[in-house]
DNA sequence: GGATTGACGTCTG
DNA sequence: GCAGACGCCAATC
């Protein structure tokens, strides 16, 4: 078995999201070729199985911290994410553009 | 084993 | 530009 579960390939790349840096579902879904974003919102749900998955440095397309209901405190996620000096407003990280962070930068991470 | 749900995304109205 | 509906694929009930 040496292809990991594909959720297992989300976590690896939830991992691999820099400190201060966002990512979304849809572009780790589509960076693992997953075809639904959804896949990756699941996968994570399972990633508190795991430990030293950032969850909470992904969020939807909006930017909008959806999953935080999902974590053990609906606060936990925006608290780490201000400790990572990710302003977060109303649920929604500010200036989600210039924080976002697609899995190909990893490519070329150097 | 079928139906529903789910941390989403894109299209159409 | 905003709102609603559908599609994804897998896991759970």
């Amino acid at each position: 078995m040496s292809k990991k579960n594909y959720y297992q390939d989300v976590f690896e790349v939830t991992k691999l999201i820099p400190h201060g840096r966002v990512s979304t579902y849809g572009a780790i879904a589509n960076y693992l070729s997953l075809g639904s974003a959804r896949m990756v919102g699941w996968a994570l749900n399972k990633s508190f199985v795991e430990e030293g998955v950032p969850a909470h440095r992904v969020v939807n397309r909006k930017g909008e911290l959806s999953g935080r209901i999902h974590f053990p405190s609906p606060t936990m996620m925006q608290e780490l994410l201000e400790s990572e000096g990710i302003e977060v407003v109303d649920h929604v990280i500010r200036d989600f553009k210039a924080k976002y962070w697609s899995p190909s930068e990893a490519l070329g991470e150097d």
